[in-house]
DNA sequence: AAGTGGAATGAAAACGTTTACATTCAACTT
DNA sequence: AAGTTGAATGTAAACGTTTTCATTCCACTT
């Protein structure tokens, strides 16, 4: 029913092969034979099916995107950062989310098969087992999950561990002692590297930290109740450091129920720098993820891998984070970057 | 190098039509075969390959959303509502941004033809002469403009017109006169119909009011402008509907440095009710768009499209918008419902 | 015992491209 | 004038599936 290029080639009276040629701008076609088949496929509305042109050419100028999630800012930034590199470069957006259980992901990732040139890959299955049975063999692809990688695929993460270590020492600086953390989910693997930093960076502190150490789900309804629970305790503590900004949202609603200040009465940090954060009042302090460049590397680094499949592309990558002081925490403003393997190399490793 | 279903029969000592057989879940094969085949085609890791499978069944299990940009609240919030829908509905999702000109545009969507089996459509090129030419003739198709379709698409669109005069209405009865109001970009439809509600519903203000009617861009920034020029205006007015809520938030900023107290001096009101609306001090009263229900009615209409492409489905559809009295606009709370062809037909047309 | 029916299987065509190879043909060489 | 080149074009194979149609085979019927 839909005009292929056998009908365009009849049309013009060439052979299917000249068309094949001529729509593609090869050289070895006569300027005359040239302009009728363009007419005429002008004429028709011919568009080439893509199927069967990555069939043949094992190429089909998409790659995958397996999330775990569309919702909220951070993946909105993410898909942002990835499309705009993948525009860049004239390649198209597969993506899936959400995937409930791990058989639900390994049909989708078994599903990208033929219909992507590589694969990005942030789902929590995704470990060296699941990958090597449910990765279609040989498809270049990018982990972008905070746990360790397989060995054997590029892999980039968020130097969670580092931002929070940051953040805490930063508060710890100021003067603050009993400093509270509000985790994210327990099986989150960016949450335990948050907790880890934090932990490590309040060295002779840690002890009288932990009771101040709550539950949290990354959702702003468990930032409200971790911070109803700690203002019930005694003795209260000074400053409280949430897992993310979200969570920190909660705890400000319940802080302005109770009547405490922020950073008066209480000081207050996130992590992520959500684009609310900086509107928030007052303003949270906050760890930045540079979450579109994250997304612009990991697809950048895919497209490295699909391009010379022949090279070792198994490094790790670290994105920096980057510490945004600002109203909430109740010192002065500054902004310090630290790093993994920083992309600005003079910048050195927070401490 | 791959494996294909080819490698799986000769493992099988089968033919290559009982492996597709088996593997669809014909029930023509053999309990034996099917073993037979199932223990081959696991152990050599196969997966099909999509391209060669929806070269030849017509289908790809995925439909493409060609959108004007990925950024920020609303795009995210659309995207998860068209996602969500087809999740549900075991579909695959391409999406495409930001095509800076018409070319551009055309290219992707001649560039989806045997990619996917039905398209969303949401660009400012999406006439009737664009589309009857780039448009991959016979594929199911939804119009997600502001604009008027072309006809012969299904068509669906937010009650902007609706949302602004129901706000412009609320302000001009809770005693407001001077109702200011900041535009969107000249060339967004949504943009104009904000507008074209806005001045309708202000009836005998309309001269009135005129001299406050700013240029603006849906940007914070020139939220914040269309701000401080209006608070050099004499007599200053009673309040500001701006044509979203990046842009009143601007003007809050604003508001805030120049010591304005809002809704105290001057009452404000935005559209879109994005979520960080709700946790603005004071909260902004707003026009609620149901953004991700939008992307689910869009993809429901689409698939309806594929499965049934003999009937028509030109219809158009309004997307009912809500007024979301917060406290930026200085009285009691209410939420009131309003619609084109609303899904709750017991709820009436906002006067 | 011959025929019939139906289920399981295989052979091959089809989907719409690209491309390796073969052919044609005109313009040069000698 | 015959041979040689090289460019333009055509023919057909290939990509990896699904599906139509033909074949085989076995269990029935008569």
């Amino acid at each position: 029913m839909a005009v292929t290029i056998k009908d365009v080639a009849k049309a013009a009276g060439v052979s299917v092969a000249s068309v094949s040629r001529a729509l593609n701008g090869h050289d070895n076609v006569t300027r005359d034979t040239y302009e009728r088949i363009m007419q005429a496929a002008r004429q028709l509305h011919y568009m080439p099916n893509g199927a069967a042109r990555s069939l043949i050419t094992r190429r089909t100028q998409t790659i995958g995107a397996l999330l775990p999630d569309l919702h909220g800012a951070f993946f909105s930034e993410l898909i942002r950062g990835i499309d705009l590199a993948a525009r860049a470069r004239g390649l198209h957006l597969l993506v899936s989310s959400s995937h409930d259980n791990a058989d639900e992901a390994a049909a989708t990732l078994r599903a990208m098969r033929g219909r992507v040139d590589g694969l990005l890959l942030m789902t929590p299955h995704a470990n060296a087992g699941f990958l090597s049975v449910n990765l279609p063999p040989a498809l270049p692809t990018v982990l972008m999950n905070a746990g360790s990688g397989d060995g054997s695929h590029a892999w980039l993460t968020v130097d969670n561990h580092g931002g929070a270590h940051a953040m805490t020492r930063h508060l710890m600086d100021n003067g603050y002692r009993r400093i509270a953390f509000i985790r994210g989910p327990d099986n989150n693997l960016d949450a335990q590297e948050r907790l880890r930093g934090y932990r490590e960076a309040l060295g002779d502190l840690a002890a009288e930290c932990e009771p101040y150490c709550m539950p949290g789900d990354f959702l702003e309804s468990s930032g409200y109740r971790a911070a109803r629970a700690l203002l019930g305790m005694t003795p209260r503590p000074q400053a409280v450091f949430a897992a993310n900004d979200m969570m920190a949202l909660g705890c400000l609603s319940a802080f302005n129920e109770a009547g405490v200040k922020v950073p008066a009465d209480i000081a207050l940090a996130g992590f992520d720098d959500i684009p609310m954060a900086r509107f928030m009042t007052p303003s949270l302090s906050t760890v930045r993820v540079r979450i579109a460049e994250f997304g612009e590397r990991a697809l950048a680094r895919l497209v490295d891998a699909i391009e010379h499949p022949d090279d070792v592309h198994a490094a790790e990558e670290v994105m920096p984070t980057e510490l945004v002081i600002r109203t909430s925490c109740g010192v002065g403003t500054t902004s310090s970057r630290h790093a993994g393997n920083a992309p600005t190399p003079t910048e050195g490793r927070h401490p």
